[in-house]
Formats: C-alpha cells, sequence, structure tokens
DNA sequence: TATGAAAATGACAATCATTTTCATTTATGC
DNA sequence: GCATAAATGAAAATGATTGTCATTTTCATA
C-alpha cells in the first residue's frame, strides 16, 4: 500500500488546490522536484482514498483534484475563453442533502458546474 | 462540413437516450451495422454542435451523450454497486441561472451529480 | 446518362490521460 | 550490517478520443 508524497500535496495546495495530476507533474518539474508522473498519479489516489482531495471532472474529462477543506465551492466555467469564476453553492448542498435522504443515500458528495458564455465572450 | 449519420441518432434512441460513442458503436456493431467508429464520434459531435445531444461524463471521465429534449434529470449514483437513480433538478436550473445571470454569463449549462452509499451498500 | 464538386465514410495512426509492470532504491526493524 | 517491506520511476500497456487521408457516395447540372 502506498503512502503519499508529501511534495505532491504541497504542490496541490501552492496551485490554489485545484489541479490535475498532469498540472501537478509539470509544476513539479519546472520548480526541478525529481518525481516520476507515476508516483504524482499514485499520491493522489492515496489522497484521495483518505479524503484529503476530492476528484471532479473538467469538461473534457480531465481529472482534477481539490483540496478537502477548502471552503466547498463551484465554477462558473466560460466555454469560449476558459474564464473561470468561483461561486457559492449552498443551493446545491441543500439539493443535494434532501435528494440523498429521500433516496436513502447517506456519505453523499456531489460534483455541479456550470458552463456558458462569459460577457466579454 | 459532416452531418450525423441518421443511425448514430436511432441507436442512441435505442439505447435509452443516455450512452459513450464507445457504446453507440459496439451496439451498431452487435446489430450488424456497417459503420465506422469515426463516423459514430463525428455524427455524435455534430449531434452535439447542433444542439440534438448534451454532453456529460461519467465518474471515471468517459464521455456520455444524452438526447435532449429527454426530460432534464441529474442522476444519484451509488459508488459502491453503481446503482443510479434519476432525480429531479428544478433547484439547480434556478441556481445555475441566477449564478449566470449574476456573472453576466449567457448560454448556460451545467452538469450537477450526486455520488455516495445507497440503502443497500 | 455522364460528370465533377462537395460531403461522408472508415481504416489506420497519432495523441493524451491514466494504469500496470517490474526492476531498483530507500527506509526500517532486528 | 542485513533482511524485508515500502516507495519510486521508467517504460510499456491501455483505452478513449482525434487527426489524416484515400476512397466512396450523393446530387445537382451539363
Amino acid at each position: 500500500m502506498s503512502r503519499s508524497n508529501p511534495r505532491v500535496l504541497a504542490t496541490l495546495e501552492r496551485a490554489g488546490g485545484f489541479a490535475s495530476a498532469q498540472e501537478v507533474y509539470q509544476l513539479m518539474q519546472r520548480e526541478g522536484e525529481r518525481i516520476g508522473l507515476t508516483t504524482v498519479y499514485r499520491s493522489l489516489q492515496s489522497l484521495l482514498s483518505d479524503k484529503i482531495v476530492d476528484l471532479l471532472h473538467r469538461e473534457d474529462g480531465e481529472a482534477i483534484y481539490r483540496l478537502c477543506g477548502e471552503s466547498h465551492h463551484h465554477h462558473l466555467v466560460c466555454k469560449n475563453c476558459g474564464d473561470t469564476v468561483e461561486i457559492e453553492g449552498g443551493a446545491i448542498e441543500k439539493w443535494a442533502n434532501s435528494m440523498a435522504q429521500e433516496h436513502g443515500f447517506r456519505e453523499v458528495g456531489h460534483t455541479a458546474e456550470i458552463f456558458g458564455l462569459c460577457s466579454k465572450c
């Protein structure tokens, strides 16, 4: 069973707590850290199963890891220029919880992202 | 400019209006239709840009296409057994629209999925 | 009915994220 | 020091998706 390499977590934090495995790896490379892509993937998976990060997906399907404990928010993404705004999701939390309760689900999480064209595009 | 092959749309309908490109392709193969994987991808993309289908992603990131006009709903997915319940998302529509308006975004869409442990697991 | 331009098709190769394999290095207890 | 388990990373494997390109089909018009 592999444990997480602490530099991976540190890098994810430095990246704003929101990045893909590839991005974490490239960031570490650029900063001169000597680490393999495999280790980055393994560490992120380990952080995921320890519930230190969550997993969600970008529009193109690429997996992105988000630090838990970051205030839970969602994103409004421009599908043209990629500009991203963080937004509050209180309404979603309530919706997710009530739906889960209604259907007898426990330990629920959710993903919700909104995409469209920003005012500039 | 490539137009969508009508058999692709027909197959997606037959599949319940909810399937990945690979699934549509395999289904067509099994039913003896002579079509290439490339054409399936192209047709789905074309249906997407014509707004006849939407795109969303499975937990593993694989792209799934959903027929628009199917009543818009979301999913509650058991992360253990994969069991899925369709749920209404009226609250989400409102949230997405108000957030979009607040930040000046137009032509917005959204994805929202809830996952947890179902009552059996 | 011929013809030719444009669109559609599909085999195949390329790309990209992710996972697996496996040999090597590092850490740890004895 | 030594044995053993854990961690690491290079390289290959995998799987979805996209790009390329030669061929076929469609279809309006000569």
